[in-house]
DNA sequence: AAGATAAATGAATAAATATTCATCTAAAGA
DNA sequence: TCTTTAGATGAATATTTATTCATTTATCTT
């Protein structure tokens, strides 16, 4: 028997990002999915019972992506100012590797695709950053405000910053992520 | 005759939005944003050529909306940072009060109707932001990055804030705004 | 090397959606 | 009041898109 080709997943995965950040969730259809991949249409049923499916799959993986992505190389027990710049580093990596990733979410937050529970359950995947910036308050390094409103605060910019710069095919420079961090940095502490 | 009542045209409008920040731009059909608009299907295409038509005027409306908002009661004249202020608080009324807006436009920049040409057009529209944040750089009240970061940040941060505080019912007080504008101050400040 | 099995194909079909149009109102002017 | 005109309706049609399936192809097993 012919084995299925795993690796075709992630085909079909890529090309369903990458029309999803130039057309939408709204312009997208299975058969450009399929031409996009290099398939034909049918095949892409091998593997996902239908678009539904597809869409599902890709968002839980997407999010998965973007938890470890956040979180990789954080150490809780090092000095907090070192851990909040790993975390913050790792949030603009992530916007700015997986771009077509960030977007597709996005879209998938408005969309008859992903439920109000799938929603809310993402906010828990943030926990780790939650907690740190309790401590960061706790060691009276940054203002008092509840946690929520700090990482809304950090996490805005940083996107918003990549979808500019993405668009206008700008070139994030060091120096760049540097000002960044640090106006991030002094709008948040004490 | 009868006359074209223009009221509706609103109506179809208010359809669209609310369709929209429920179920996303890839979820809504003509007959969904006549049933919830409380017309006929067809009266939909008397008012618009059709779905594009109606796509792209409403995203023009959306976004003459939302650069008058920005800059209501704005006077060049006044102190540095009271003119961001009257600014930022700005964005953040517009950000509550036309949350479906906002949602719109951010779902049209990746969708097929909205050309790239017109999405570059967009940014000139902030074009009085700019020129305020010049000034502040050139009164040494903030610090020198380029303008675009700086503009980049403080909407960056006002956008998911209001956006997690719609999706989780939250209220927005005073004592939070201030806290917000605090944060940006501190964040560009000199 | 031959048989068996499941993947791959893409044209055919089903389902959803956009758009039209014959018919029916409602308002304006005579 | 009557006539005229254009808006309003929603069922019918056209178009697009999702999904299926008979057929072909590739790989594994013996």
């Amino acid at each position: 028997m012919k084995p299925k080709d795993e690796g075709k997943i992630d085909e079909i995965y890529a090309a369903t990002l990458a029309l999803v950040k130039e057309q939408g969730l709204s312009g997208i259809t299975m058969s450009m999915i399929a031409r996009k991949a290099g398939f034909a249409t049918g095949t892409v049923y091998i593997y996902f019972a239908n678009k539904e499916e597809l869409i599902v799959k890709l968002f839980d993986k997407s999010i998965n992506d973007y938890t470890s992505y956040y979180f990789a190389g954080y150490d809780p027990s090092s000095p907090f100012k070192v851990a909040f710049h790993t975390i913050w580093m790792n949030m603009l990596r992530y916007s700015i590797e997986h771009f077509d990733e960030m977007v597709f979410i996005e879209q998938c937050f408005h969309s008859p695709f992903i439920s109000e529970d799938t929603r809310k359950a993402t906010k828990d995947r943030l926990l780790p950053f939650r907690e740190l910036i309790e401590r960061g308050k706790k060691e009276k390094l940054i203002k008092q405000h509840d946690a929520s409103w700090i990482m809304l605060f950090v996490r805005g910019s940083v996107r918003d910053l990549v979808k500019h710069c993405t668009y206008h095919q700008l070139k994030i420079t060091d120096e760049f992520k540097e000002a960044m961090f640090e106006m991030c940095w002094d709008g948040i502490r004490d």
